[in-house]
DNA sequence: GATTAAACGAGACGGTACGTCCAGTCTTCAG
DNA sequence: CTGAAGACTGGACGTACCGTCTCGTTTAATC
C-alpha cells in the first residue's frame, strides 16, 4: 500500500537513526526541563544534529513534537477484562501514560499546549488514532454482546468523553491525569450513558 | 468583609479607564485581525497607552488576553424558559458568544490558545466563572423541582462536559462552535446523564 | 542685584534644605555606582524626595548633574606660592578633585559624559568657570609681573590646554587623572608655550 | 606571523559584505538624520538585515557605531608638503572629514559622544590610530630634517594637542570643527612648541 | 575508483515579539 | 504652591526563537 519507491533516489540516504535521536531528544527535554525548553535549537544540540535536518524532516516543530509523542505512545493494547469498565480505565491508563514517568510527564506538557494536542491528533491519527478508536469500539461492542451495555447511536461523541474531560480538567482545573481521575469521568458520565436498560429488552 | 483601605496608598492612582482602554485595544485586534495581530506593541499603541503601562497591570501577554476575554464575557444572564434543554442551550449560546461576532472570533482564537485559556480561567474564575457555575446550577435545580430531572450526585463533573467537549472537538476536530454543535452535546450527553428515573409517562 | 521679591509667592515655600539632598544624592550614587546608577527615580529616591521636585528645579538631568559636580566642585581657591608651576598644579589639582575620594570618582564619572561635561560648562560658567578663570589669569599676571613668563597673546587657547588634554587622555586613552598626569602637561605644553624670552627683553 | 587557522570553523561564513551593509547603513542614518535616528532597529532594518546579525557581530550600539566611524574614516593619507604647518593643516582637514559632508556629520555627531567615542578609540586604534601616529610622527622627522623644528622629547604628548583641543572646544563651546580652528590650534600651540631653537636667521 | 547528489553538523540569516528600562510629564493627596 | 509618591507616554535596548539559508564534509548508489 505505501511501496517504497523502485529507483531509489542518488545521493546519501537518510540516516534512519537519526529519526529516532530526534525525538528522542524531543521527549527527554520535554519531560526533564518543560515545554519552554523544548526548542529546535536545544533539541538539535542534544541530538546531535542540525536544525536543518529536523526541518528536512518535520515541517514545524509542533509537527516534530507530535511525532515524538506518537513514538513514544502506546499504539496497540490488547485488553480484554470481561468488564467495560476494566477494559476502559486500563486501557485510558495506557494512552495517558501512568505509570510511566517520562511518558507522564511529556503528555502533561503537551496537553497543555493545544496547537501541539492538535498537530498530533492530525498527524498520528492515520496510523494511531484509528487503532485507538477502534479498539475502543471494539471493547464497547463485545461489553453490548455480553448485554453489559446496549450500543449507543452516537458512540463516537462518547469516545471523545474522557480526551474531552481530561483536557479539560488538566488545563482549566490544574487536576493532574490520574488512574483516580480518569476512572471518575468513566464511572460517572461514560458507563451511565451505556447502561443497559434496566430490565431485558425493550422494543 | 472587604473594607477597602482607609489611606490610599500615596502617589497617582492607576488611571482606570485606562485598564478598559487597553482590554478593549486587545479585543478589537483579536476579533479584527486574529491572534497573530495581538502584540503588546499593537495593543498599547491602539490604546494610546505605553507599554509600561500593560505590564504594570498585566505580567504577560496572556494574563492581559485572558482578562480581556473576561471582561467581554457575559455573566450574569437571566434565563428561564421552563425546559432545561432551552436553557442550557440558550446559555450556552450567550457563553460563547453565538451571535456576537466580536466575541464569537474572540473566543474562537482563544479556544486554540490553552495558555490563555487557562490564564483566563485562572483569574476570571473568582469574579465570573463562579457566577455562570451558579446560574447553571440553579437552572438543574429548577428542572429537578419541576421533576424533569433527578439532581444527580456529580453535577460538578456534568456542568464540565459541555465546555469540555467543546473545547475538545473546536481544538481537536476543528469544528466550529455553533448552536447546532452545542445542541447536540447537551442532547446526547447531558441529558441523558440526569433524566429522570423510569417512572412516569412514556409515550 | 538680585533682591528678593518682595511679595513672597503664596503657597508652601520650597523646601531650600531639597536642593542639597537632591545635589548630594546625585554625588553619592556617581561617587558609588557609576554613573548608570544615576537615573532620575534613583536620584529621587535616595534623596526621599519626588521626581517633580527634581524636575522644578532643574530642567534636565544634565543640569542637576552639572550642578551637582559644581556644589562638589571647589570655586575660589587662594593659590600663590611664587611661582606658576606650582599655582597651576596646585590649583588643578583642586579643580579634579584630587585627594577627595567622593570628589575624584563623581568627577572621573562626568569626565566620560560629554553632554554632562557641557552642561556643567553652561550652567555653571557664570558663577564659577568665570571666577575659575579669573583666578588662573591672575596666575599668569602675577607670573609676567615676575618676569617669570611673557604674557601671551592667546592666553584664552591656552587656558583651554589643561582640561582638554586632561578630557582628551581620559576618555581617549583610559588615563586615570592623578596630580602627576596633570604635572606633566603643565610642564610640557604650558610652560613651554609662555617661557620667558631666554634672555632679558627683545623688543 | 598570524597564521590563519589551517581548519577554518564549521558552520555558514559570516556574510562579510553584510559587515559594510550594516557599516554603511549606520553611517547613513548617522549622516541624514543625526545620532538619534540611529537605532539598533533603523540600522538593521537599512541594511537588510536583521537584529540578532548586529548583535552577532557587535555588543552594543556603541561598538557599531565606532566601527562605522573607522570604516569611513582616511587611514592612509600621503601629505608632504615641505612644511609642516601646511602638512598639518591637510592631514587633520581629512582626518576631520572637512569637505566631506557625510564624514563631517558623521565626526561631529561623534565628538558629542564620548561613550562612542572612547569605543571607536578601543577598537580602532591598532588597525587605524597607530597608522595615523605613524604618519603624524614622519611629518615631525621629515621637519626636523629639514631643520625646520626641533624634534621634541614629549612627542606623544604635542599629537594629542590638537585632537584634544579640537574635541573640546567642540563639546565644550560648541565650537565647529572647520580649517581655520584647526590651524589656530596648530599656529598657536602646536608649532610653537616645536619651534627651531632661537639659532639661524630672524628676519 | 571516480562521480554524483543528497544528507549531514554547524551556525549565520531575516524577521518578529518579548519584557525591561529610563527620561520627562502628569496627577493625586497632604501640608 | 510645594511636598512625596508614583502612574503616565514614548521609544530604544538587548534577548530569544522560528524557519530558512549556506558553508564544507560525509556517505551511499551509480557510472
Amino acid at each position: 500500500m505505501n511501496a517504497p519507491p523502485v529507483t531509489p533516489s542518488p545521493g546519501r540516504p537518510r540516516d534512519a537513526t537519526l529519526d529516532a535521536n530526534i525525538l528522542r531528544a524531543a521527549m527527554e527535554l520535554l519531560g526533564d526541563s518543560g515545554l519552554n525548553a523544548v526548542t529546535m535549537d536545544a533539541v538539535a544540540h542534544r541530538a546531535g544534529a542540525g536544525k536543518a535536518s529536523l526541518y528536512r524532516r518535520w515541517r514545524s516543530k509542533d509537527e516534530l513534537l507530535a511525532d515524538a509523542l506518537a513514538l513514544y505512545s502506546p499504539v496497540d493494547v490488547e485488553i480484554d477484562t470481561g468488564s467495560l469498565r476494566e477494559d476502559l480505565v486500563k486501557v485510558y491508563e495506557v494512552y495517558y501514560g501512568i505509570g510511566n514517568h517520562l511518558m507522564q510527564a511529556a503528555i502533561q506538557e503537551m496537553l497543555g499546549n493545544v496547537r501541539m494536542h492538535h498537530a498530533w491528533t492530525e498527524k498520528v491519527a492515520p496510523q494511531r488514532l484509528a487503532v485507538r478508536r477502534a479498539t475502543l469500539v471494539t471493547m464497547f461492542e463485545r461489553a453490548a454482546a455480553r448485554g453489559e451495555i446496549r450500543m449507543p447511536a452516537d458512540l463516537h461523541l462518547i469516545l471523545d468523553v474522557v480526551p474531552a474531560l481530561v483536557l479539560y480538567r488538566f488545563n482549566m482545573r490544574s487536576q493532574k491525569v490520574t488512574r483516580a481521575s480518569i476512572a471518575k469521568v468513566i464511572d460517572t458520565l461514560v458507563l451511565p450513558l451505556v447502561a443497559a436498560p434496566d430490565t431485558g429488552e425493550r422494543p
